[in-house]
DNA sequence: CTGAAAGCGCTTACAG
DNA sequence: CTGAAAGCGCTTACAG
């Protein structure tokens, strides 16, 4: 048995008196506030540590009788996965009031960077923390700077913007997630030759960049016999990618593998059905969906590389939760890992 | 933009007074606590949905006064991964203190059916609520019964007891875990034929048998080219694992793959590397370890089943913080997911 | 069946 | 540089 931590409840009250100093002089040197004088902190900091005393969190918080406001800048057309993220911050509400959270979810269009800059602009500074789907171009990193200058704590969330001075990135390592469909493609041909496909939605956006990366790296250096393709580019958007799907199939006689970098997954797979090469085909794409799963099932999808929607939405929660309230957090849990669902582990 | 929440924050004594109620009376509708006339309990409910209100988490909770006390039980002989739950449950100490919940740790031999029972009623009275790694044994099932009658809130952890009356497990599905291994194998091996051998820790383990019966099923329904051999088992042992392994490459000449259902993966490995057969036998096992991660990383495993250490025993503590404050908790974000693990996509 | 009051353990002005 | 006191919004006896 680990050592049984004794029911001791200490308080500011007995640190207060065994260093013979007020509450007042306690609560400013557990919060480094300044006005006590050098021998008076380390008495009381020595006191601190050896009752082992730690600050109920219930009482601070009720004490510094403040609410916090919180908010989300979503991409304005939701596909499927964005929708699932807020749905979960939505459900999160009532818990979050009870803790004098309010949180709001503001809808712009993220992917042009004067309109998310505005929006950042306008609605930045009415909040204390904001979690943003950011477009990595120069004027968002500045909006973004300036927010975090007047003192608002921001996170980007499932698309980074790594040169800025947010706090933190909620999201997978998108290079990382393109080596992983990558490998897949490659272990799941097997033996045969021939192309891989690459469908993108824009080669603007830096996550289908890095996607592609990372397949690049991963079938150069493992899958000799493979022939990655140049990506085309179908805007997320089923009848396009419907469409750029049929021709690759009908172009590429010894087309073996597709791999989706964004969404529009659904398009992809009637044309790969229509065409009756469902079997032959390897077919991995991103993120779960009624479509995807449903692809998975009847076994035209072979693999999904996934970031689970609800566990995003939940650490930026968390992490912004902390953040505002000047808490640390702990990056180590606040990864958020590159899923692979296949058939058999479909949640 | 959705409905932007008012900072309005209600309080008891608003509520109170709409009502023209005293705040002590609403206090006991909240709760559903007896002695309050029906007219009365309807219009403060009215009231409390009319005005949106929400108690304060922290306010209650200080209130409240009291504290928590937690507690872990755990496997004795400690493997890597179940090391991994306790430090991380360790590492939230802190946080707990601060907010009132002292968690311990009780080793134990979870694997005989006495032993455990003895632990659980000696220590389980002492908490509020318990952790349990649970065999599912008649006794084990009784004890537990009995603790969550005397009103301690029991979870199940990694091994569940599905038919006693805990209130939550934390795990993954193991017939889906080992379905998932076994289709992974079988898309491996890709078109060679030829035999599956199955390494297990014991037959008479829950989570053992019932990935043998996930891999089993999907073999049969997928892969018929495959022969599934009978378990071995090798107590998760490492030297055990290593001379059992030794022996299946020997006498089996026509072997594609392994499967490692417990631990001791590391004695599979270095059997495998010794007799030079890394490259051509697909092996996967369970759980994310130093050894299972290098034998990734060098190509000798081919997937890593995980279920996430740290997300379980976060999850456990979550759960167990709830249910010892009678608050709901929400099962969808509680599921623990069936991990796949390949070089690629290593955390 | 209902209410007035004390108190949980902090933080925040305010006074000195 | 330090302390006394009020107050955050609940819950808990206690009184009626």
């Amino acid at each position: 048995m680990t050592d049984t931590t004794d029911l001791t409840l200490v308080t500011l009250k007995d640190v207060a008196r065994e260093a013979g100093v007020s509450i007042a002089t306690v609560d400013r040197v557990l919060h480094g506030r300044p006005g006590v004088r050098k021998v008076t902190v380390q008495r009381v900091e020595e006191t601190i540590a050896r009752l082992g005393f730690r600050p109920h969190a219930a009482a601070a918080e009720l004490a510094r009788g403040r609410s916090y406001r919180l908010c989300f800048v979503m991409p304005k057309s939701l596909n499927v996965f964005m929708a699932e993220i807020q749905e979960n911050v939505l459900r999160e509400r009532a818990w979050l009031t009870a803790r004098r959270t309010l949180v709001d979810i503001v809808e712009t269009d993220v992917f042009d960077p004067s309109a998310l800059t505005e929006t950042l602009e306008d609605v930045g500074r009415r909040y204390d923390g904001i979690a943003v789907v950011a477009l990595d171009h120069p004027r968002v990193r500045a909006a973004i700077d300036d927010l975090v200058e007047a003192g608002v704590q921001v996170v980007t969330l499932v698309s980074d913007v790594p040169s800025s001075s947010r706090a933190h990135y909620v999201g997978i390592d998108n290079i990382a997630a393109g080596r992983t469909a990558g490998a897949l493609i490659g272990r799941f041909v097997g033996d045969r030759k021939g192309k891989v496909a690459i469908v993108a939605g824009s080669m603007a956006l830096s996550d289908h960049t890095d996607r592609f990366v990372g397949i690049s790296r991963v079938m150069a250096s493992d899958f000799p016999d493979l022939e990655l393709m140049m990506p085309v580019e179908g805007r997320d958007d089923d009848a396009t990618n419907q469409t750029l799907t049929a021709r690759l199939l009908e172009e590429t006689p010894d087309l073996v593998g597709i791999y989706n970098i964004g969404a529009g997954t659904a398009g992809i797979g009637t044309a790969l059905s229509d065409a009756g090469r469902a079997d032959d085909i390897v077919f991995v794409g991103h993120d779960l969906t009624v479509h995807t799963r449903r692809f998975l099932l009847i076994g035209l999808m072979d693999a999904v590389i996934s970031q689970h929607p609800g566990r995003e939405a939940h650490s930026a929660l968390r992490v912004l939760q902390a953040l505002v309230r000047k808490e640390p957090i702990s990056p180590a849990r606040e990864v958020i890992g590159i899923d692979i669902v296949i058939r058999e582990n479909l949640p």
